[in-house]
DNA sequence: AGCCACGGTGGGACCGCTCTCATCGTGCGC
DNA sequence: GCGCACGATGAGAGCGGTCCCACCGTGGCT
């Protein structure tokens, strides 16, 4: 018995006022209930008389379409689904999940459609949410935060339900659009930004391996490093918090003691750093320099306030939901990712 | 011509690979639309036979009802939402703002009930989102961080829209569902700390008093200080956010130059404090305490650790969810607001 | 034996909308 | 003056469910 939807029991019907419907506003305005309609719709092949008339009953009433009863016939539901993969704590008090949120959310604002939000528990209850998007009761959606071995993401793109990533996704096929950072980048700025300030034994406290933005500047640093003919030796990874940060930061110590510049991929992280680099009387950026990532809050509120690289990450999210709507509207004729930068944002730990 | 609902071109319907209906599944399991449809919302009424047979046909097809039809008919239309009265991107950023929907989609997770979030512009704006609550497009509502003059109060009360507001609605009127924080007395306790500590020289950094919150904090901070015998002179005013706390804190050391404990309404002001504090080469808590109130990951961070009050955010959107929903199913007797308590987390700042 | 209660079932109306199609004027060209 | 194209309109058929109601058969009563 793997019903895909949990039984509901059905409660009886509140006594609502009545909603006003089509029918009335078109007796209101003397027309039809196809003329009303078609005022509503975009008013193509209505007399001006018509429309006004039926606007005057729209607003009269207060009337807007039942969602469902259009929905039905049309097919398309105008509401679009953020799907966030990991229920996991962290990922709704996260900062860069509040940007998305805020990027999306304008970049819908001019439409009428609505968004609904998506958490999609891993494993099992991955189930729901996949029928929820393959049965089309949203007419799209927006991904974000995508870990290595998500099944949800195959899912969608073999349904063919118009999505765009935010982030690379781990797994690419043809056809799949997204939105990125241009992370490595952002790492190399950041790195070469300690190189340039005298820094020659220069660590980094990695994002996890499994998400490409922890991979990606990773190997930003990694570059820069190389380019500058320095060694890419002093590795330690995080998981993107503080107190992963500040974990990693003391393995770092302990192998590292000499190192004189640190590039965190994260603000967390780098966060979780300058606690323990305190403790540890080492000053910043006297005895070592940080620089951080993200630049979303926390940074401004360290001492001291962080350098970091600015994650355009509304900017970002936005971009995505307005790829989607050109997706939904199928003006969209290319398919490359547009890929944002981070900027260097220089405060005064480095 | 002020439609309530902005026209929407329609766009030709995508070749979807046709999802499959009831008609199908009762086909296939060899019963009529009736007995599917039965067994699918209850199964009352329904033989055992018919029940796995129809179960079966279910789970060959991934079928899952489509819920416009079915919302056309129940006039239910299993969503809430939450709505945000303000687009303010400080609103969305604020991990007040993360915790309410973390708590709220955890109360949600066990139903099949999806999330929609209600973004409502103040004034012009608002018109829409109040015709979608309006309309019924949703089933309730649960709705957060209102300022005085929200005109969509009055609203929902007037519609009779199952919904339950977090934090105590400025309005009151009876047959109000909400949670709250008791910010009254964990503004008191906080002071109480301080007071403890020693200070006599105790202001504060009130949030913006057309928000309960801030009212209510403030209140607190004076009843301690009356209690304690102390002066409640010291009182200048923020905005919830670490530069309007930074200001304040300038003004309030220019004013009252002697003081040696700060009560701010949340670290995010406290934050802002203490970098004030540190420039003017005040050290914490040596010369000053301070106190902070909300302990959502800013406290942690800061230079030195903030003692704060703990805000439950997580806990009580959630009981507004669970609250939300026994609303719906006409399970709720008493409409008694469900108050939570802030908790003294001691760190290093007092 | 006759009747009724009741569990199980299918038929069909209907929810509020969109959209196709037929109908009806009307102005225009010839 | 007649046909014709075309803009404006209304009637009506669904969209995919739910739910009322009528129907059937069986079993337990009287």
């Amino acid at each position: 018995m793997t019903a895909p939807t949990p039984r509901t029991l059905r409660r009886p019907p509140l006594d609502v006022p009545h909603a006003p419907t089509l029918e009335e506003v078109a007796k209101q305005a003397g027309v039809s209930r196809s003329t009303a309609s078609r005022a509503i719709n975009g008013g193509l092949r209505v007399s001006p008389s018509a429309q006004t008339a039926v606007d005057a009953a729209i607003a009269r009433l207060g009337y807007t379409p039942n969602r469902a009863a259009r929905s039905l016939v049309t097919r398309r539901t105008d509401s679009v689904a953020l799907v966030v993969p990991e229920p996991d704590e962290r990922v709704l008090t996260d900062p860069y999940f509040a940007g998305s949120l805020q990027g999306i959310s304008a970049a819908l604002e001019p439409t009428n459609i609505q968004l609904v939000l998506l958490i999609a528990r891993r494993g099992e209850g991955s189930q729901r949410t996949a029928h929820y998007l393959l049965n089309r009761h949203v007419d799209g959606a927006v991904v974000v935060s995508h870990h290595r071995d998500d099944a949800l993401n195959q899912v969608l793109v073999d349904s063919h339900l118009p999505c765009v990533f935010v982030g690379r996704p781990w797994t690419m096929t043809e056809n799949m659009t997204y939105v990125d950072l241009d992370n490595a980048t952002g790492g190399g700025i950041a790195t070469e930004h300690l190189i340039a300030a005298g820094c020659t034994r220069i660590a980094t406290i990695a994002g996890p391996l499994d998400m490409a933005a922890g991979i990606d500047r990773l190997a930003g640093w990694r570059a820069a490093l190389h380019a500058a003919g320095l060694s890419d030796e002093a590795m330690v990874c995080g998981d993107f918090t503080s107190a992963g940060g500040a974990a990693a930061t003391e393995r770092l110590l302990a192998a590292y003691p000499d190192v004189d510049g640190i590039f965190a991929a994260s603000d967390l992280m780098a966060a979780g750093a300058l606690g323990v680099l305190t403790r540890a009387g080492r000053s910043v950026p006297g005895d070592v320099r940080v620089v951080g990532f993200d630049d979303l809050g926390v940074a401004t509120t360290t001492a001291p306030p962080l350098t970091t690289m600015r994650n355009p990450v509304v900017e970002m999210s936005r971009a995505a939901g307005e790829l989607l709507l050109a997706l939904l509207a199928g003006e969209l004729e290319s398919t490359e990712p547009q890929i944002f930068q981070a900027q260097l944002v220089v405060r005064e730990s480095a």
